[in-house]
DNA sequence: AACGCCTCTGCAAACGTTTTCATTGATGAT
DNA sequence: ATCATCAATGAAAACGTTTGCAGAGGCGTT
């Protein structure tokens, strides 16, 4: 094949070499362990890469390595402060063990999740971490053939296919709702987040609906909505529940937007909260507290999760074998604020 | 060298054409230019290739190719409503041209922004995306001097040394300003945002003060303050400037998080708004029309900005030359809500 | 028949690293 | 002087693609 004359010559390894009058074996070595090459040498190759503005080539490296230093992160959408906050901190994470991330969104759509992964493996990531429980069969088929380490977080349960590292968000459901009915609640109308594609929302929606039956209290239909993840459409659906007759006395919100809409559709109504009514929300997003009255929520460790996820994933790595299975499961406690009181 | 034995056989193309009895360089062609292949030829890949689950291997590619199919997007945080609202448009126009976004974050730290650079460059990224205008020296020789597509993004300003996408944030802070002396007010706190390493922030200060001496009215010492990017500290700040007295009739607040703590300081002093108080705010963030009152606010267009960032430099790249300078400057305008009012 | 053209495919040379193995001196022990 | 040891380096074979060139048939035209 004929060379590629047009290609502007960006210096390679064997320029540095060649510079330095060294082989590109022991330019090579000057990177990957400085130690065994001798110190005047050293100088050599770090003066002709000063030069010549060398930067290894990370494509090579990682063909002839077989690892490319890159791990993989699926969200739903990286638009949305809580996941945000999550990929932040995984990749801070890496960052400290000179790994990088490279991360995808599928828009809570898990068809164009398989997209993602096949995109990703083509990337050639050492490991892959995905949000969520629920995946495509073949998704979980082709990472247990290539056999690259794999977690999937923010949402914990037993014996799942891959290690698991969240909160339970059942236990999450459950808490909030428990909080409500111990401040002694019956007519609570609940906000779930929208379901589809969402195993955490719908988690969160059993365990809310298994507290009230284990509390013997029914919920009707019209107290079961499922709002958008937005504070303004969540805003609205409050409005149309706040005014119509009865009143709910409780309002759970499936996450801390919802909850926002909630307070500012209650604000607008001149409701007051929490002596008229109570609203909990779940994940205790950044300004959660901060807002007034301070939103009463489901703490979900955001941060952490990544962090752990990071964490995991690069031990898993780094020790390829032996190792229990490194599942975890993160509490989840009821930051009670200022936004709900006993009726 | 010896053969990496150990190396778990995932397959090659080689593989794939062993499987297919065709030879390498047809597999190469069945995925890149598929019509020149015939298709009983065409069939028998696609066999070989479901059969091995066969996923090309990026690096290889990008090695052959000198190009890897990936953009580089460098921000100061993922964590933060608006520029995750950015890399997420950024991201989503990339993928509908199938190329990838590697993004990296340097938390407002111009040393580490060089670093990023570097590493992004090792990743042999084809373009750059950089949020902001000021940046080390050594970081535009470098981009220069491999010549790759690089654009900055979010603030806007003539003649700089890349091309850049965004809003002027002078003027930003102009609108702003004028808006509330529009209204009539003349006591107005100023809370700008964290200035460090933050040309945005700056700038919006610059114009925000300008604003106010061609109006002819003196900003004391005690009127501009700095507060951090988070609500729970603008709300505090707010509060302390709020119980003095006199107390001001308007506050600017540098985006939208702080402007949300300057709403819940009022609140929670019982401050009615806007009766007693004007707050304006800047982005526009999703949610801020929603809250009560709604936010009046300085809308800048985070999406189109990430979209047209990225539309930008596949154009940069697929037409490598001729062109003018693709800068583009977006517009401003005050959205007016509920939170401002004349005096 | 001879020739040219077209379609499809194979060959083999890159791309820029890493790493095994071998080599070269230098040093120290016998 | 001989040999083993050691430190520092070089030579060369991979890693898995892409692609220019050339070859092999098939077909239509002279």
């Amino acid at each position: 094949m004929a060379r590629r004359l047009f290609r502007k010559c960006i210096p390679g390894i064997v320029d540095v070499a060649k510079h330095a009058s060294v082989s590109p074996a022991t330019v090579s070595r000057y990177f990957n362990s400085p130690e065994v090459v001798r110190y005047e040498t050293r100088k050599r190759i770090e003066a002709a890469i000063e030069e010549l503005d060398y930067v290894p080539n990370g494509a090579a490296r990682s063909l002839n390595r077989g690892a490319s230093g890159t791990i993989g992160l699926i969200v739903p959408t990286i638009d949305n402060a809580i996941f945000a906050e999550l990929a932040q901190a995984f990749s801070t994470s890496l960052f400290r063990h000179s790994r990088t991330m490279l991360i995808a969104a599928h828009g809570y759509d898990l068809a164009r999740e398989g997209v993602l992964v096949e995109s990703l493996l083509e990337h050639r990531v050492d490991a892959l971490a995905i949000v969520g429980l629920k995946h495509e069969e073949q998704t979980f088929e082709i990472l247990d053939k290539r056999d690259i380490p794999a977690v999937m977080l923010w949402n914990y349960r037993d014996r799942q296919s891959l290690p698991c590292i969240g909160v339970d968000n059942r236990e999450v459901g459950r808490v909030a709702t428990e909080h409500l009915l111990e401040l002694g609640h019956r007519d609570i109308l609940f906000l779930f987040a929208e379901l589809r594609g969402n195993d955490r929302a719908a988690d969160r929606r059993s365990g809310a609906l298994a507290a009230m039956a284990t509390a013997g209290v029914e919920v009707p239909r019209n107290r079961r909505v499922v709002s958008p993840y937005d504070v303004q459409a969540a805003k609205e659906l409050a409005l149309k529940a706040l005014t119509a007759t009865p009143r709910p006395t409780a309002i759970f919100s499936g996450n801390d937007v919802i909850a926002l809409g909630v307070l500012f559709a209650a604000m607008s109504l001149g409701i007051r909260i929490p002596d008229q009514l109570s609203v909990i929300g779940i994940g205790d997003f950044r300004g959660s507290s901060a807002v007034e009255p301070g939103l009463t929520t489901v703490r979900i460790p955001a941060r952490r999760i990544g962090r752990r996820g990071a964490e995991i994933l690069i031990e898993l790595l780094e020790w390829p074998s032996g190792h229990t299975r490194p599942d975890e499961r993160l509490p989840v406690e009821v930051l009670q604020r200022g936004s709900t009181a006993l009726i």
